[in-house]
DNA sequence: CATGAATGAGAGTTCATTCAT
DNA sequence: AATGAATGAACTCTCATTCAT
């Protein structure tokens, strides 16, 4: 079984910021953000933060230790699993990669906000680690079906940043989004069960002529 | 004739600040850099920024003006071209795209950190304008290939979003391409023009094979 | 009873602020004292003055509060004094104004110099609203002694601006007055008893000359 | 012949400015006025004011220099005016006064402003050397009248504050005294002739009663 | 365990003034 | 003689953080 992080016990309130400081971030970003606004909002003391976590700096890492391993477990899962094809699995991790992701937009802003930095290298660091291994399941997989000559001959790489970069699009913006999907500024696609099975579709289709396709 | 800036005269200490708050906001984010960082780093005094665009946040939207026409002028040349297939016209974007961003990979960075907040609404819906139009010949090429049925009935938006997204996804964070494409994180893929080949080379053929692969 | 000041808890460190503040104000005025200033001369960190009061103008507001209802009670009192003529409320008015203006010579020249610009409308009605209120007792005994036929037929509104405007220049300017009443520019006629009994003595020889002689 | 500074030549455009300063300083106070207003106001160069005064403060003097005089002549030819008793030239400077403060009511305020501070001392020394000359005058007629006993034994500074200090109160402020004198807010008592009558003739009324009253 | 008070550092901005032209 | 560009200093205000209780 695989951990990403020692399992730290949160208390509710720990909780609470933490759920509620993602929510602030997301919308006004890392160093937008004030610890007085976030207490505000959390509705507890401003010492609050620097008690628990020690500093707004370490909080983001709470944040990121509480959310990091959300795709682990199903995607080890995937990858052992003998009795799938590779496109099976493909297709299953798209599946998998559309849910999670959807079913937590602020957080996966967040992340990515602070991937465009250089800034706090450490944290930088930490989170693109947590992108090379969250990957690394899809890229093998990739890899395997090209040497099964299941798969044609692609860039595994650039394929991969392809079904990443896809749903990443989509998720940069939600008026951009909406405008684009719906022609309607306010038009959440990301509580909409519609636009996710579209989403899953044109994914699974892409990947299906781009790998599949007359292998010669 | 096409024209690649906007007409504002800019004094060469405006360039030279615009270009060093570029780099700048880059790397730090817009609310991680202070006027006084960036005063230091393009040399100039502190009070130069307000006195030549009115505030932080006024120098933002000059630099978002300065290169926000980046893509246009060739993109509306390809768009009314008549002698090019619509294919065609998708393998030439791609060339300008990639081109186009790997040429100004910090700026690209800018408006998406920007992008991906939900504050200073005017610049947000200005960034997201931008976006709009510069995927707009897209879309309308994408619509009208599947109208001739010369591509398949793909799901034009998502489409878009692939392709936008696929080299998003690489511009995203330079130690994480880095690793991803080379296993080295100090490998630089912007300048490389392998890599912007192989990112090319890519595009094209995951383009071709959906958009084209048997229409029945 | 009367109370002099508003219920509004104030801590000692408060308060010590707003007394340093009305020094300050009053020696070089609102624009011309910085929060630096303020903070170093009443021995505090600079950033109580926010902490505290909010800004700098919210400060000068809590100054006027503070001080504000510095006339009512008394006023009040003699106002529905049934057993007094409307001369001896004269007198007695201004024996409590000038008593009053005389024990915080700052803050009534704070008053004035902000009354002085017509700038921070809302300030400047609120002081406005001060001095109306305080003075509608005098005009309103003012008129009733005219209706009664006990006083002249003089311009009441008139009357008052003598009354107030009396004590007033001679609150304009320390070394000015001390000039005039003493020959001498570091006389303090503010503290000195014998001062205050001659500007009364003046004051009620006026009135009464001006509102009783000869009624005709 | 008196001078009460040497008489430079001030060309248009500093005239110019010096009139729109007062205007300005008026309004905002000099603190609360920036050189860049000003000249926006005045429509002149930002340096124009450190180029044709040496500064800000200089350009102040400059002002009081432009204006100081205003009373003098007319006050020393009253006073010399061996035809007229002491109340004909009390009213005589009534008259004066009034005219002259009512028709400069923004270099009166200034002038106040500047008074009630105790910065810049020497402006402010010689803010106060212009008021006690042009007191002195009103100050030996007043003497001259107790001596000959044509005047009570009234108290001759305090008179003079009572007459000065009553006009000074209307001027005090436009909507404060628009508001005692005619119930309106916008009232302009200052260019108001039928307001400037009953202010004249409340004033004489006032000095006759209490200088000629009965005097046993 | 939790907090309100307090703080030094640094933020963006404005200022009067200077200077090369 | 006159000016637009430029500047260092100082402004108000907000920040993350600390600490006594």
């Amino acid at each position: 079984m695989t951990k990403d992080f020692p399992e730290q016990v949160l208390s509710d309130k720990q909780q609470h910021i933490i759920l509620t400081a993602i929510e602030l971030f997301a919308e006004k970003g890392f160093d937008g953000s004030s610890i007085r606004d976030l207490a505000a909002r959390a509705d507890v003391n401003v010492a609050m933060v620097n008690y628990y976590f020690g500093s707004k700096e370490k909080l983001f890492e709470a944040i990121v230790e509480y959310r990091a391993s959300f795709m682990r477990g199903k995607l080890d899962e995937i990858h052992a699993n003998t009795s799938m094809t590779e496109i099976e699995k493909i297709d299953a991790i798209i599946d998998n990669y559309v849910d999670k992701i959807l079913a937590h937009p602020s957080f996966h802003r967040i992340l990515h906000q602070e991937l465009l930095k250089r800034e706090r290298e450490a944290l930088h660091d930490g989170i693109i680690r947590i992108f090379v291994r969250n990957t690394s399941v899809l890229h093998s997989i990739i890899n395997q079906g090209i040497r099964k000559k299941v798969f044609r001959k692609v860039d595994p790489e650039l394929t991969m940043a392809t079904l990443i970069g896809t749903i990443n699009q989509v998720m940069l913006s939600k008026p951009l989004c909406g405008i684009l999907v719906n022609n309607d500024p306010n038009f959440d696609p990301y509580t909409n069960v519609a636009f996710k099975n579209r989403l899953v579709k044109h994914l699974k289709l892409l990947m299906h002529s781009y790998l599949l396709a007359d292998k010669r």
